[in-house]
DNA sequence: CGACCGATCCTC
DNA sequence: AGGATCGGTCGT
């Protein structure tokens, strides 16, 4: 398997409803190129937030600053993040130029470069794999995500999106986690997951 | 410039 | 159940 040589995801695969797009991305391939080697993790959980009127949304009523300006950008670029002060979460940015949706990602199935992962994430060797990315969070830790990709068109080399192996699955739907401050949006059912998964969030 | 808070994670 | 930890954001 050449990673250079994967297919990426077409411009026009991010060009439909951000739900579908959500949806859509679990089962695809999320890769990572550093001197320190690949990484290619299954994407099994996401999360739509669907354009300005998502209560949810960073970029609610538009809301622009130095934070959500890529939102209002391309499709197909990364937008990434920081939380707490000591964690990133990596979203795809899934709205036509100027109006603001994105695709968060919160959780892979790793499929190459599992070592690396856990070295990324300071972990040992016994930790099993199906907790190296169950998180956002967690996720970007393992793949080397941080501020710095934040723009990046991820059509490119050193983070991309192609279409994997893809094994059946049943798709789950649920609330989004962690937005209980988007009132009649905190219920709504866009968290999307490959049912029966061990690799999804807790 | 000060204050508040978070699309999380880890430990107790 | 609570703490870590600090950049983004907004009000003064």
């Amino acid at each position: 398997m050449n990673l250079t040589k994967y297919a990426r995801l077409p411009r026009v695969f991010y060009e439909r409803d951000p739900l579908v797009v959500s949806k859509d991305l679990l089962g695809k391939f999320l890769a990572r190129k550093t001197k320190e080697g690949e990484i290619v993790g299954e994407i099994v959980e996401t999360e739509a937030y669907v354009g300005p009127h998502d209560k949810a949304s960073h970029a609610h009523n538009n809301k622009r600053t130095s934070r959500t300006l890529v939102q209002f950008g391309e499709r197909g670029v990364a937008y990434v993040y920081t939380i707490y002060g000591m964690y990133h979460c990596f979203c795809i940015v899934v709205g036509p130029r100027n109006t603001p949706a994105v695709t968060l990602v919160r959780a892979v199935k790793p499929i190459r470069g599992v070592e690396l992962m856990r070295r990324n994430r300071g972990l040992d060797e016994n930790v099993p794999i199906n907790k190296l990315a169950d998180g956002p969070s967690k996720l970007c830790r393992a793949f080397g995500i941080t501020s710095k990709l934040n723009g990046l068109n991820l059509s490119g080399e050193d983070l991309f999106l192609c279409r994997g192996t893809q094994s059946a699955f049943e798709v789950g739907q649920s609330a989004r986690i962690g937005i209980d401050y988007a009132e009649e949006h905190r219920s709504v059912q866009w968290r999307f997951y490959e049912k029966d998964s061990e690799f999804v969030s807790k």
